[in-house]
DNA sequence: AAGGCGTGGCA
DNA sequence: TTGCCAAGCCT
């Protein structure tokens, strides 16, 4: 049994042989956490969640300075609540998946007129907001509000996957997924959290999806992985996603006019975006429409959500 | 429960 | 160049 000297010392029980994967790896993180703006201290709990939005399926490096132009435009949930979606939509600019921002507006309406303006702690409640799921709950809840919670990303599955299952790849999420990590974490509530921190930096900066550096890795002496000398993913191959041609770059050229425009744009703006297949066109317009991410007026123009003054 | 949903950088 | 991928969610 090992015993320890780090802060770490009611951490989970170690593996055979060894401390336990967060003596090594909260250390770690301490050192070699990159400086990112939502960890600085004082961000607050909707900070942390719009951090979390915004970094659905979505490079950090993209994300940093629109983080800070939305803290600073809508420091509190009731002041995005008060912003029509179109200001939102046009705010998201580029980030891609524009779902996402509208879903955060309406999750900013529910928690400024349901919760008080406070950003939930609970994870069931914060699951019951709009696009927050599963992993943005358990995020909020530990990175927000410093709850003892599993937090698994794309990072964490291939981290446990690789050191834990001894698998190159994690394969499809699973409901197991959440205990496999829960059980990774110390018993101390501010470790745990900063445990989660570190699987994720762990998976996004050195056991990466290609090319992992395992001559960095704090974990290489004890991961299974290496153990069984990294043999190559034997599970499914998962399906490229295509993109030209598709009615995601359709919608997204559709959305990209009216973004850019300051107000509505007649019907013959929009086809102008895509003539290639007025078919698809017509079809991805519409979808748009029943997403909620365009309004047609009654002069038959088309407009971002709340543009007109309808809403909110 | 697979598949749809944006965007852009990098090897 | 083209394919892969980046802190998921929803249906």
């Amino acid at each position: 049994m090992g015993t320890t000297t780090s802060a770490a010392s009611h951490a989970a029980a170690p593996t055979a042989g060894g401390t336990a994967l967060a003596d090594v790896l909260v250390p770690w993180f301490r050192a070699h956490a990159r400086d990112l703006p939502w960890r600085r201290p004082g961000t607050t709990p909707w900070g942390v969640l719009v951090s979390e939005i915004m970094l659905q399926q979505t490079p950090v490096a993209r994300v940093e300075e629109p983080w800070r132009a939305w803290l600073e435009r809508w420091p509190r949930p009731s002041a995005m609540a008060a912003a029509p979606a179109s200001d939102v939509l046009r705010a998201w600019g580029k980030l891609g998946y524009p779902r996402r921002a509208l879903r955060l507006h309406a999750a900013a309406q529910a928690i400024a007129t349901d919760h008080g303006d406070v950003v939930p702690a609970d994870v069931e409640t914060l699951e019951s907001l709009p696009g927050i799921g599963t992993y943005t709950a358990r995020a909020v809840a530990a990175f927000a509000h410093g709850q003892r919670v599993p937090v698994v990303d794309t990072n964490v599955r291939r981290v446990v996957a690789r050191a834990v299952h001894g698998a190159a790849e994690s394969g499809a999420a699973a409901a197991r997924d959440l205990a496999d990590v829960e059980v990774l974490l110390p018993e101390d509530e501010a470790d745990a959290a900063t445990m989660s921190a570190a699987l994720m930096e762990l998976g996004a900066t050195v056991c990466v999806a290609r090319g992992p550096r395992c001559a960095d890795c704090p974990v290489l002496d004890r991961c299974a992985w290496q153990r069984r000398g990294r043999p190559a993913w034997d599970g499914p191959v998962r399906k490229a996603q295509t993109w030209a041609g598709t009615d995601r770059q359709v919608r997204g050229r559709l959305l990209d006019v009216l973004r850019g425009a300051p107000g509505p744009v007649v019907a013959e703006a929009l086809e102008a975006a895509w003539r290639t297949d007025p078919g698809q066109r017509a079809r991805c317009l519409d979808s748009l429409l029943v997403d909620g991410l365009v309004e047609q007026l009654a002069d038959g123009r088309f407009a971002l959500p709340g543009e007109a003054g309808d809403v909110g």
